[in-house]
DNA sequence: AGAACGATCGACT
DNA sequence: GTCGATCGTTCTA
């Protein structure tokens, strides 16, 4: 099945992070169908100048070991004690830095991934807006946990590809869309970098 | 060993 | 808009 290589990672996560908006990522859990959203928010984080990236000034620990992987891996860790991030790291290896996903739309798989996000509880319009609007909410419906810490995105588990076409799915219509940039959200601590435009987000056009 | 904190979410006023 | 949940990571000593 056709997806992105790791060349496509090898890049500036700033522009890695818009260019990732609109593709789909894939996801096959362990005995669970094949699970598919389409990215509409992303956010880029590089620890070289960084002060919101975990590797800022390349801080190497336990946790950050997988942003100084090979482009082209998942970064997922535990935040707040009960929710994960999944990040895919960028840059050329040794350059720790990654864009974290924070927003898609569902494609494939849904009712898998309401019963992950929902358990049995009723569809409504309050939770149809805010099913996959959140990197906690994304890792929950994909079932991803530090369990899938460090996985590589050229494998079969998890990946993006360009088009619902390369996994066998039906085209999407193309719609009118616009991309902003605008500040991260929740790194209100880390001074200057705190207004850097570095949040990437697909809207319909007004 | 202990303390502080966090790239969030959902319930609630 | 506010607030609490919940625990691994990180830093200080």
């Amino acid at each position: 099945m056709a997806r992105l290589s790791s060349d496509f990672y090898n890049a500036d996560t700033v522009r890695t992070a818009r260019n990732l908006l609109g593709k789909y990522l894939v996801r096959v859990p362990d005995g669970g169908p094949v699970l598919v959203g389409r990215l509409t928010e992303t956010e880029a984080y590089i620890g070289r100048c960084d002060k919101a990236c975990h590797a800022y000034g390349y801080r190497r620990t336990a946790r950050t070991a997988p942003l100084f992987l090979p482009p082209g891996h998942a970064y997922i860790y535990l935040i707040y004690g009960m929710y994960h991030c999944l990040n895919f790291v960028t840059e050329p290896e040794g350059e720790p830095a990654a864009v974290l996903v924070r927003g898609m739309e569902p494609v494939s798989g849904d009712a898998f991934m309401w019963r992950k996000r929902y358990g049995a509880r009723p569809d409504t319009p309050a939770r149809r807006r805010n099913f996959l609007n959140g990197p906690g909410k994304i890792c929950q419906a994909l079932c991803l946990t530090t369990a899938e810490n460090g996985l590589d995105l050229t494998g079969d588990t998890l990946f993006v590809c360009d088009s619902p076409g390369d996994i066998g799915l039906p085209p999407i219509p193309a719609r009118r869309e616009i991309v902003r940039a605008g500040p991260r959200i929740g790194i209100d601590y880390a001074g200057e970098a705190r207004d850097f435009p570095w949040r990437f987000t697909l809207t319909p056009e007004p």
